[in-house]
Order: C-alpha cells, then sequence, then structure tokens
DNA sequence: TTTGTTTTTGCAACATACTTGCAAATATAC
DNA sequence: GTATATTTGCAAGTATGTTGCAAAAACAAA
C-alpha cells in the first residue's frame, strides 16, 4: 500500500481517488500550496471538492493552514505527529518577498513569550517574511 | 485642530469626511477591525472608498494589518512613528478564541530567531491564539 | 471668495475566495 | 454482491477585494 493510502487509513478516511491526488500533490510540493494552486494542477476536479478535501485535512491533522497578507489560504503537510486532537507541529514559516513563496522551517521551534497578566495562551502562528535561500 | 486632522494633514492626506470618520473610528477601537466592522458601523460610505481608504492608511503608516485564520484582513492604528517609509511596530498580536477579537500587544517585541544558512529576514508577523484578559 | 487644479468619491462591473444543499456516485463492510 | 454510509459534482449563493471612469469635493492661489 503506498504512503498516501497509509496516512488516509490511519484517519479513518476513504481512500477516494481525489483525496489520493490531493494529497499527493500536497506531498510533493516543498512550498505551501493555496486552492487555486490545487484546481490549477488537478484540473479535473470540482473546485468544490478541492476546498472539502482540504477542509477534511486540516480536521484530521494531515496539513496546516498558513495565512499571510495575500487573503488566500495556504497549506502544508504536516511534518509531526498531528491528529484529529490537534496539531503539534508549532514551527516558524517564511514567506520570500520575491518567489512569494512560503516554506516551513522545522528546524525553529516558535519562541515563547511572556504576556501580560491574564492573557493564557493556547498556540500562535509566526510568520517571517524576508528573501529566501533559493532566490 | 481636532487628533484626526492632524494624523491627516501630518500625512499630507486631505481631510475628507469619509477619512475623518474612518480613522475617528479606528482610533476608537481598542481591537482590530476588518473592512466589514467599518462598513456596518459607517454604512452611509461606499465599500470601495472603506477599502481605498484602508488601504492609504496602510501606505501611510497610519495603520498596520493582521492576518489571521479567517481570511479577512484586519486593521489596527500603529502605535509608534509609522510613515510612508515603513512600519516601525513589530510587536505581537492576541486573538482570543473566544470572543474572537484581536488586540496588539505592545508591550512584547517579536522574539528574533535563528534562521538556517541562506534565509534573510525582513518583518515579520506574530499572532498568538489564546483567550484574553476580559474573557 | 471665486476660480482652477488635483485628489477623492461613488457607481458599475468584475475578479477571486469560500460556503451550502442536495441528488447521484463511490468506498467500504458484511 | 448488496446495503449503508460517505463523498462527490453541480447549482447557486455569500463574502472579499479590484478597476475604470465621471462627478464631487478639497485645497491653493489669485
Amino acid at each position: 500500500m503506498q504512503e498516501v493510502q497509509q496516512i488516509l487509513k490511519a484517519r479513518n478516511l476513504r481512500s477516494t481517488q481525489s483525496r489520493k491526488e490531493i494529497l499527493t500533490y500536497l506531498l510533493s510540493n516543498k512550498y505551501a500550496v493555496a486552492h487555486a494552486d490545487v484546481e490549477k494542477t488537478l484540473s479535473e476536479l470540482d473546485r468544490v471538492t478541492i476546498y472539502r478535501t482540504l477542509s477534511t485535512f486540516m480536521e484530521k491533522g494531515i496539513i496546516h493552514q498558513v495565512s499571510d497578507d495575500t487573503g488566500a489560504t495556504k497549506y502544508a503537510v504536516c511534518s509531526h505527529q498531528c491528529d484529529s486532537l490537534g496539531h503539534h507541529d508549532e514551527h516558524v514559516h517564511f514567506k520570500c518577498v520575491k518567489c512569494e513563496q512560503i516554506q516551513c522551517i522545522d528546524t525553529v521551534e516558535i519562541p515563547d513569550i511572556d504576556l501580560p497578566e491574564g492573557f493564557r495562551p493556547l498556540y500562535s502562528n509566526y510568520l517571517i517574511y524576508g528573501v529566501c535561500k533559493e532566490c
């Protein structure tokens, strides 16, 4: 059984053609991808199916969301053991101002912060903008 | 001359009715506001005028952007000396998972990060999710 | 305080991102 | 192979953001 089917089965998700194709695409991409990217690449799939599949993958901890300033949500495959109970891969993301690609910086954990009295932190997002290795 | 007019004049922006109302609203709000919030509150203003005004205020360093996981851009008044040449108020933002409001945590600077070889950071966004003081 | 110039606004139309309901199709378990 | 529950595709709708252009408003200077 291939990797994608194992990932789906482990989350009790049916191995449908759409899911296998979308997951394969996500795994093959070193950068975070937007819905539009999936749609362009897998053009035979319905837009709504792609939205729903990404949403399902999020819930099941297969992928995580990265929000940048463009308004379009991007997604990347989780590197560690995430599941329906939560995401456990709090790492920094890097967005290149030249190529505009977002990548996970898995080697760097998000540093903790001393918040003012009364604020209880749960999780966080840290996005660094700059010029990436490749550019 | 009122505060809002001084702010506009200092940036060489004409003191129009729309700008004065939108800026007053932004200043009166302790949380980050979305375009939709402005539209609901100042319902006599045209949608496009609000978009353009927020965009102008961004360029002139009057407000800054906060991106969260909802896809809708939010804005908050800059606390320090920002201008057309750039924003200089790199602070942490906090989004409450109960009331869903975003506020600036002006007292905490974004901690620096040691990026892998080859990455050149320029600026960053750090958003912490959790339960706020009020909730 | 009127006039001329430049900026801003409002409208129409468009573009992109995302959601919901429902019937038909498909995956899985038996 | 059949029953059942899940998933998909289509249609339609909502939310968010943009662009071009003519009319209106702000400002400066006579």
